[in-house]
DNA sequence: GTCTATACACCGATAGAC
DNA sequence: GTCTATCGGTGTATAGAC
């Protein structure tokens, strides 16, 4: 609290004018950038067909994860530091946003475009596949996002086509 | 230190007679995890040709992972709480356990069973995939250990696969 | 609204008795 | 080798002056 404080302009107990304690400033974090990623993923413009709307999704996952490389981590590394109740909530937040990916899946399985063993372990895979961009990723490194964004399309197209 | 120290059954000034400092401790445990981790691959059997080899590695990373969840986790959360030495040794031992992969990538692009835009990204990508089964594997779950090493080899052969 | 001062708990690590 | 006691530091949160 004493960082965040330097980093904000005031002294510590200053900041207990404006939340009642350190995990409600955590948990409001969390929500906040879960609910963005949601948001932003529906205004993303997606292709047609569940192949296009897949497409659309990888190349949005990367992209907003590296964008927000430093929520998407903290997210990760503070969950288990909320508690229970709290915990819920933005397990619940998480589940919404695999669930768009399972529902593309769903339909292209039904339109015939996708062949997959089993949709929900396909969606754990897809995710934590792309994910895992953000802890290999740098800027200006031998490949650019766009490239990477290609090349991970590429590989998740061949897994999961018909 | 309280923690492990009566976990052991000792006070904690006790420990020190074990270890210089609390850093070490941890280090020796990261180091450990991975120098095993190398051991059981080496020792692991391994079908003919790349596929074969890829398939064997698929399934024995998932196996490995989920015996040892809480070692994985551990040397995820607690890799940051290193100094730059010692974490540039994890680092390196990750970096073998890598290469492992990349090899039989290679490989298997030489002989032509595989198909890749870039072995190197394709080695992140699965190893993300495959390590992603610890967050959501539950013991007596809708699918057994053995039924989701299937399905996920299934993911990575039409992926990889010429 | 913000500051200074401080309460209170906990942490890693050490000193010295036994 | 293990214990008890304790040091110095840090953390969250609160009290009260301004």
């Amino acid at each position: 609290m004493r960082q965040i404080a330097a980093a904000v302009g005031v002294q510590a107990g200053a900041l207990y004018l404006y939340t009642p304690d350190k995990e409600a400033l955590l948990f409001d974090l969390l929500k906040t950038h879960m609910e963005e990623l949601l948001v932003a993923w529906a205004e993303e413009p997606r292709g047609d067909g569940a192949l296009g709307t897949l497409e659309s999704f990888v190349r949005f996952h990367i992209r907003y994860n590296l964008m927000r490389a430093e929520a998407v981590f903290l997210s990760y590394m503070e969950l288990r530091n909320l508690n229970a109740a709290n915990f819920a909530v933005i397990e619940a937040l998480r589940g919404r946003y695999e669930a768009e990916l399972e529902t593309i899946l769903k339909a292209g399985q039904a339109e015939g475009s996708l062949v997959l063993p089993d949709t929900k372990l396909a969606t754990m895979a897809i995710i934590a596949m792309l994910t895992g961009v953000t802890t290999w990723y740098r800027e200006g490194g031998r490949l650019g996002r766009e490239t990477v964004e290609t090349i991970y399309w590429d590989m998740v197209r061949k897994a999961v086509a018909a």
